[in-house]
DNA sequence: CGTACGCTTGATACCTTTCAAGATAGGTGG
DNA sequence: CCACCTATCTTGAAAGGTATCAAGCGTACG
């Protein structure tokens, strides 16, 4: 269950540039002062490259850094006492690995390489020292650490009274965003989840996921090729992701 | 739809003793040095007493303060662009109010008293300040956001794949633990909030709220009357929290 | 005393899961 | 380079769980 594969080194090097960081705008660090970046780049241990399947984290492990990711994209998956299998989480570059671990003190779920990924390691004892001398270190942190609850507080609780097809349309939305805001175009991109990743994340079947991709398609709202998206109708689509719920009455 | 009612002023005195807080235990800043406690109650505003439907925070006004519950319960709904109503948190006595406020710098959501309730208010910038001088505080309020997240991520993923009977347990049973650890007996309580928005917080209708607490009663689980739970077979009902997913296949 | 709100109960419709094969594609080794 | 294998995706039919719609019922409070 916990295969004790390969767990990652890091190389010993001590020193990132964050300056030169393609993900840095989008890092909750971005936009910091030099000198503060300079000593960020003193803490921060660079840059792991991970492969497809490769784990970053193992669940239950116990909680030392925060990851950041450089490239690609990864999976959090917590496995619960029945041995049930949850996605609870997909990261992004420049988003913040380990969030959920601070408080218990242990990795929550086994993090895990979509594609070919770089991470950088951020240890935290050393990190909250630093916060001690940069407030505005601080005040970014607790921003992002507290958007995130705002987001699963409310993003879940949309869910949770929702259609398979406004979920999907939601999590289709939210992609596009996330791909739009490093660069990528927002209508053509490459999920690198499979489809049964997605379903499980958002609480359905991948069959389930599969119709609703034909349905959209057979509306004009989309076309998919295996892992490509192509979003033929962006504000049909948004629409749909906005429904108020399942179907006429009002709460 | 922003009814402008009676928004609560608390008291101009700038003094609360911390120390003799009953909530203390489970209140984040239990059981820190006295000095600091002190320092703190130097900060925190006290007492604003709420009666049954007041509201605490209207939805959208600017974030300036963390709320922490003394005695009695609130809720926070959410109104979505689309009229839904959305409740999307409870919060007993010891409970922090406005975690997820921090990063937009707005509520999310209003926060309204389910019944007789005190709260003590602490501005954020004066904590922030405070949290400069004393380290243990920031470790502290960084636990507290980080299991925060976690418990959101997990629970609430969890509960996307569940029945009603499931979600219901789970439900009475994290009610029931929130009580023990507050004093009162884990088997028999009073849930403060009407059946509707269990319901809603649960993704659920009134109408399968209700049928499910019929099942459990015929099942000798727990029998409710109005607003009063008694829980007759605990362990039964934990299992039933427990168990895994919708029908018999594993994913 | 009545009105309102919350809770119950019943019948029906519908979405999604479940079960079961089949079709594709990517990767491996002969 | 092709055959095979396995994981992934697709499609179909049936069952099941909840939402929906519609009344009743109780109880609290003005």
């Amino acid at each position: 269950m916990t295969s004790r594969s390969k767990v990652l080194r890091f190389s010993g090097q001590h020193t990132v540039d964050c300056s030169s960081c393609r993900s840095s705008p989008l890092c909750f660090t971005g936009r910091l002062p030099v000198d503060e970046i300079a000593e960020l780049g003193d803490i921060i241990r660079p840059l792991a490259t991970l492969n497809k399947g490769d784990p970053l984290i193992l669940q239950g492990s116990p909680f030392t850094s925060l990851f950041m990711v450089r490239s690609g994209s990864l999976k959090q998956v917590t496995t619960t006492g029945s041995d049930e299998y949850l996605v609870t989480a997909f990261f992004l570059s420049g988003e913040l690995i380990g969030l959920d671990a601070i408080g218990e003190g242990r990795y929550p779920g086994s993090v895990v390489s979509l594609e070919t990924a770089t991470v950088c390691e951020l240890p935290f004892a050393e990190f909250l020292e630093l916060g001690t001398r940069v407030p505005e270190l601080r005040r970014r942190f607790l921003r992002n650490l507290s958007l995130e609850v705002g987001s699963e507080r409310l993003g879940m609780r949309l869910l949770l009274r929702r259609t398979a097809e406004v979920r999907l349309a939601y999590f289709l939305v939210a992609m596009s965003e996330r791909f739009r805001r490093r660069g990528y175009s927002p209508y053509r991109f490459r999920l690198a989840m499979p489809r049964g990743d997605i379903a499980n994340y958002l609480g359905l079947t991948v069959e389930t996921v599969g119709r609703t991709l034909v349905r959209y398609r057979d509306q004009g709202l989309l076309v998919t090729r295996g892992p490509e998206v192509h979003i033929l109708d962006m504000p049909r689509l948004e629409r749909l992701a906005e429904a108020s719920g399942r179907r006429r009455r009002e709460a």
